[in-house]
DNA sequence: GATGAATGAGTGTTCATTCAT
DNA sequence: TATGAATGAACACTCATTCAT
């Protein structure tokens, strides 16, 4: 399969070239605190112990974050990708079918966004982001509603090049949505999965939900469903 | 569509009869836990919180639970339901096609347990659940496995009477939790979702999922894919 | 050694006639309450499992005592005997040595006092005491004071009749004192003693040091005496 | 009277030499925690209020001592001298009479251990070491024992040089230990005592007893003493 | 900048006390 | 009289936050 230039850096992208800057003290502390926010929550997370795993003393940590909240509100932040104009715009020039379209896409969010440590973030949201609405709007506006609307356009490229049969968009996007959702979380709640989530190919598990998607079960012809 | 007598009997259960009891305060008190850790977590709700929603005074609700912590497993405990032994047996009685099988199944456990209040325990064992090993194995044993086993047995009964394609059952199962931890997930992080996740029907979401599981989105007959 | 009959009875009294009334709480509530402070102390011992070692509900307990206070004060009341007026009255009629009259006194003391449960409360006034101002002055004047008298009267009666050597009063009483507070804690701090404290055989101790006291303070050649 | 070096140091010691570091938190608490717990007892004692004598907030007290038990341990192990072992030492070293022997040795322990503050522990041991099992093994094991084991070796080397007429062991110790015990009990407990115990003059007292104690253990005539 | 000692508001838990039945 | 469910003040302990050095 012969992709495209832009996808194609979306699939591979050149390793990051952040240097590590002398004054890395906060980025060292969002790390920090990614980690913990993720394995424990935010509640459970003490200052003391994101300070610790950072290396710095309490005191420091409070020298770049104003607040538990605030650290939080930066971790959240630092972990949302800017990645969806590129997603766009790499799906503006695109020319295969969208059962290609959808491949690449999915690979790409997973190797860019969510095989990443901040993608445990959406565990986060979940569960505590009532906490914060300031937060959960944030992450909603900058990461739930553009995925989505990435991932519409995706379904409505394919049913208006007549690939896909016709589904209400209004719920078509949720069948993408929610083993994407379904993976970051599976991988990141390893108390509910057992050994299971840990050893699961996420890359298989991926190509098995879109072979699914474009073509079911069924050895038979699609029944005649209507809702 | 006919059902079965047993599996009707699960989508429409006759409802629940238990009484008032005089001591209704436990269940009070369980109930208020309930919503308010689905709300707010288990770290961020106060038991003088539950007990005011309960209407009684902090000391009251440590007549009945001796400590959060004890709450909270009894909240958990109250609001699994032992629906899968019942699931099972109807699943051995079923004689239908695996696709009906599959439908009802899903809508029966929509009904059955994850329309009620008590689903959105998930959400806390996914984000809170690593805090509470005891009892997230406990969740892990009473819901987590047997639901899968389950699953597995749906999907098996399909492949075996050859009316589903053969797929690795390691991952086949993925296919159908995901959807459905989605839509718990979805209802009870209104934060996320917006106003979306509130008027999302479910019963057409479900029917929706269950239709492309089983036929897929193609137009054109399945590609020959392989992992 | 012929006693006579007066302090005979303080030695060997008739057993207790006191019947069980009808309406016995009260003095079942005294009675767990004392063994139950004597044992645990007071603010560590529970009106509840005190209610219960009684066999009654804790509402009941504040039916007969306004408040533990009250609880203490009583059981503290109710365990201190009215024998120092017999006491002093033996004591006048005694026309013995007072070699004798110490020995038969400690001995009475020991018999009548400080074998019964009650005489665990000294465990309780000496740590406690100091939170129960009243208690303490209560316990002092109508327990210390009198004892100490007693004592005096009789050392004084043994100095006086030249049977023991000049002792500065002050501190004479001491001596006395000591042993019978020693062995009433002793027998009460079991955690102190480890098992000796149990094992320990009171008569031969009072006996043995009624024996020193009296060789120290006499003015003859020391006693042969052989335990 | 001539003292042999060793001892002579037991009974005056050089003032202790410990300078007061820049971190005398710790030491503050426990002083403070000393003093609360040897008057109002471990219960009723509160963490607030030792903080508050040493001049600290609650939360500091937390930041040195783990808990309220912990630093009730901390207090008991910092006022439990390890002097027995020089004690004993003396003792071997000594080569006057017993009876010189055991003057110094009751006089050693009142300056060295008994007339501090600490001592007043032993009121808290108790009554309410029941509730500490652990703490009251302590200080049987640290405190009880080897002062019962210093105690006998004294009497025994009187009696084996035959200085002391024979006394059933078992029971010869309490005779020294119940003056010991009794002092301190009384010095500690103003309550029971009124001005008495205040005013008391602990030399004279320890003076008087040792006098009867050796009169009444004596082989020959009892000495001529006066007050 | 960096520290770590100090703080104190906040929370879970206990338990004496009350009171409707 | 007796109960036991209910109360709420009190207390141990935590931890985000401050600040002198």
């Amino acid at each position: 399969m012969s992709l495209p230039q832009t996808l194609r850096e979306l699939v591979f992208p050149a390793p990051h070239k952040r240097e590590r800057r002398k004054e890395a003290r906060p980025g060292e502390l969002l790390d920090a605190a990614l980690a913990l926010f993720v394995e424990k929550g935010y509640a459970a997370t003490k200052v003391e112990e994101v300070a610790q795993r950072a290396g710095v003393s309490k005191g420091t940590l409070f020298l770049y974050f104003a607040s538990k909240e605030e650290l939080f509100k930066a971790v959240v932040r630092q972990n949302i990708s800017g990645n969806f104009s590129e997603f766009n715009a790499a799906l503006d020039e695109f020319e295969g079918s969208t059962a290609d379209l959808l491949r690449i896409f999915v690979h790409a969010w997973w190797d860019r966004i969510a095989a990443s440590q901040g993608a445990g973030i959406i565990k986060l949201m979940v569960s505590e982001g009532a906490q914060f609405p300031e937060l959960a709007d944030f992450y909603r506006v900058e990461v739930v509603e553009p995925g989505t609307q990435l991932i519409r356009r995706v379904l409505d490229r394919g049913t208006q090049r007549s690939e896909f049969r016709l589904l209400d968009p209004n719920y078509g996007f949720y069948a993408v949505l929610a083993p994407i959702m379904f993976v970051e979380l599976w991988k990141n709640a390893p108390h509910l999965s057992g050994a299971d989530g840990l050893s699961m190919n996420v890359s298989k598990y991926l190509d098995m939900q879109i072979d699914i998607l474009l073509n079911g079960l069924s050895l038979q012809a699609p029944a005649n469903f209507s809702s």
